[in-house]
DNA sequence: AATTGGTTTGACCATTTGGTCAAATGCAAA
DNA sequence: TTTGCATTTGACCAAATGGTCAAACCAATT
């Protein structure tokens, strides 16, 4: 098996800015093409279709994502450092505008996700460990899953929605960016406080 | 002036579930004239092009969008059935996936929001608001802005991702759906323990 | 019945777009 | 230099797509 070429590599960094900034339905060939500097000929002997290519783009965003969002059990931090690390993280991931990318493609088809699923292990990992946190009584009583949906909606949502909340704070794009510096950290200490057993 | 007819607010309701589920650029005029049951041409004769049939589709969903995250000096509710009254509004507001075909939408085009930032006041009445209750001592220390953003990020992106959270969680539509039900109360009541001094 | 004016449509058009292919190009091995 | 193989491309194609238009349709008025 031949490692990819250069030129491949090239075509890939190039078609996922395309793919990421303006959606599969949004993207043509003939940009990605111009935006790489070949021919559109060039484009379809590397990757023979529009759909092979976004495949690729699209599984290497969701490998990039997976582990971020699934690593809860497999070290010595106590839960509030682990939120502290997971938030930090995931807000990172996020700022590169690849989650509103993996959002839009998954509701405009679902079934690009089906291969994933069957590779995926039976439980969440997160749920498995805050149950197991909750059941020492470390913090107050609410449903994990719940739990879970609130703290990827704090770090996923204020890139996802940049525009629109920028613009409601009436911020220019420096400023919102200047906001979010800190925003991470804000996170994690507004999730851990919001469900922190106090003495 | 006369008032629409019928047949253009039929036309109107066929095309909002169209733009909502596909996007501006995954819907065919053809696909709204089949779904409306009329011709491609009748289409055209109510609207004129595909952008200004859009442009009054999308104005509909951001004004009933921003009345709902305008208004928080107008009542006699304290902060706390302020948060509750908002995060009910909202999520139930959002359910119906027009939050995500609003985010998609400005992404695609973000001059599509020019005219509303316009006609918009110069301050954000989330953040006014909730300074004067963080004057009065009642919540933590915290910038207002993060937690505008930590507010609508809470409300907006358990709908926004369901496709992805609820097959994280391993649930099925049926059963997110029902997760959800419990989910505007719980997400409300973790906003006011993150934020509500301690005694 | 004839006229009028709004409504509806099949047929058609120009452009865009994903994709193909034979010919050309470059380049390393023989 | 010649052979062989991967790479590159201009020209081309078929289908899709937004949009137009003259003709047909239809209900109300004269």
């Amino acid at each position: 098996m031949q490692l990819s070429s250069d030129t491949e590599k090239m075509i890939l960094e190039t078609a996922r800015k395309e793919f990421e900034t303006k959606g599969y339905n949004g993207t043509r060939m003939q940009s990605i093409a111009d935006a790489a500097g070949i021919s559109k000929a060039s484009l379809h002997y590397y990757f023979r279709s529009k759909d092979n290519l976004f495949e690729k783009i699209f599984n290497d965003a969701l490998d990039e994502y997976v582990p971020l969002i699934s690593t809860w059990a497999d070290d010595q931090l106590n839960w509030e450092e682990k939120i502290k690390r997971f938030t930090h993280d995931l807000v990172h991931f996020i700022k590169q505008g690849k989650m509103l990318f993996i959002i839009r493609e998954v509701n405009r088809d679902p079934s690009i996700l089906e291969e994933r699923i069957k590779r995926a292990k039976a439980q969440n990992k997160f749920v498995t460990y805050f149950d197991s946190v909750q059941a020492e009584g470390k913090i107050r009583k609410i449903d994990t899953r719940h739990l879970y949906v609130l703290l990827n909606s704090i770090c996923c949502f204020p890139a996802i929605n940049q525009q629109m909340l920028q613009k409601a704070l009436r911020l220019s794009p420096k400023q919102y960016d200047e906001l979010m510096q800190s925003y991470a950290e804000v996170a994690a200490d507004f999730f851990i406080h919001a469900i922190k057993k106090m003495k």
